[in-house]
DNA sequence: AAGTGGTCTAGACCACCCC
DNA sequence: GGGTGGTCTAGACCACTTG
């Protein structure tokens, strides 16, 4: 582990122990440069680490402090990683509702730069939070990459088996968002009625070397899903 | 301006003039040091940001790519500016429906961190992108930093006068997003039907001394609006 | 004036990709 | 093995806030 990660995740360590909250001061960069013993670049890379997560805030001339505006129930749109990281203390679960080895159809190659006809898998999935239906999510991934899924895998984290199992490095995601009214058939499958509202989101995920592996089409249940979004003045 | 921002802007303009596509390579580190004449650090540094941004990514041992994968129409979610700097060649504008002082209602004061009854400005605005109804805003500004706007000011950018004329120094800012029906009043001024699906956020600003200014509850159109992230996977 | 965060340097060393 | 990005250092200097 880098030492600024570690750096970084002991100071979140420091604040949820110490229970600090919004506005709490932390101990200055040069406290953090003695107590971790590196130079003043690596605990400023930590803290605008922290800062692009929305954990802290940094006021030259004055501190370090708390920011930590989360609101409980929200999914953070910033993490790339799939919910099941998310939520720390929560149950997430997912049914599977279909697994199948499919040649990819213009969206599908398009969004992975592959051409029509290539061989896709897709699974189809609901995936639920604390036993309420949270989305329905279809993925495409490019079967060179992922040559294989199964149910039981399908219905744990499918993030945990490709970075652990797979070794696939993500490097970057694109998300687009839409607000649309729902079709019967997905209604039905998120316990919602026709024309109720839903979010869906288009994302394709690329490897470490930035190649698309991964197209998934996600329609949220508007009642049971919140996002929250960490913006910093970025200069 | 600093030495990072000018070479990322420099780089941004690089990759515009010379009208460089999805995956092309851009110059090796070393020669942006040797073309700019600045230690390695701060090419990290602006690569990094433009990195944040979505411009491109960077794969150690072999290069740096342009990402660029931008959907016209999309609004970014990342910059944190407003929309009147996002649509550069758009039409934006607004329709102002109510301009007043108000005491802070406790949903206010809760999120500007004053007393219920603390002086507020409140600003209604119908927004328009290339003369399409696109959201509607609610913004309560705390009184103390913004003690006057007038019609004027409100159809053109808010932000604008904000940065400029008031010098408020923008810090950072928190989202959170929800789906909603719309409710018979707000369905009229979009020119949309009652129970219609909508994207409704608030937006809770802070000034760069970490002090909340402006609280915003802004309904959009579900069909002139559309919205784009970009994600790294930050290690 | 003292304290604190932000930028920048010059250089070392490491991790990874590709030939 | 040569090229390229990523981390880290030690220290200088600057910008801002606070007492």
């Amino acid at each position: 582990m880098l030492k600024y990660e570690e750096i970084a995740h002991n100071i979140e360590r420091y604040i949820r122990e110490h229970n600090l909250r919004q506005n709490d001061k932390l101990p200055s960069t040069e406290e953090m440069m003695n107590e971790y013993q590196v130079s003043k670049s690596t605990i400023v890379k930590a803290l605008s680490y922290l800062q692009q997560k929305g954990m802290i805030y940094q006021l030259r001339g004055s501190g370090i402090f708390v920011r930590r505006t989360n609101r409980k129930g929200y999914i953070n749109l910033f993490e790339n990683q799939g919910f099941t990281s998310l939520f720390d203390y929560s149950n997430v679960s997912a049914k599977v509702l279909a697994i199948e080895e499919l040649g990819a159809n213009e969206e599908v190659a398009e969004s992975l730069n592959i051409a029509v006809g290539e061989p896709v898998l897709y699974v189809k999935r609901l995936r639920y939070i604390e036993e309420q239906i949270f989305c329905v999510e279809e993925s495409y991934f490019n079967k060179m990459t992922v040559p294989y899924v199964n149910k039981e895998i399908a219905e744990q984290s499918l993030y945990q088996y490709l970075t652990n199992v797979l070794k696939v490095k993500i490097g970057y995601s694109d998300k687009f968002l839409h607000v649309i009214k729902l079709s019967e058939q997905v209604a039905q499958l998120l316990e919602l009625e026709k024309d109720d509202p839903a979010l869906l989101t288009e994302e394709i995920f690329h490897k470490g070397n930035g190649e698309p592996f991964n197209f998934s089409k996600i329609t949220y249940h508007y009642v049971n899903s919140q996002f929250y979004m960490a913006s910093v003045e970025m200069k």
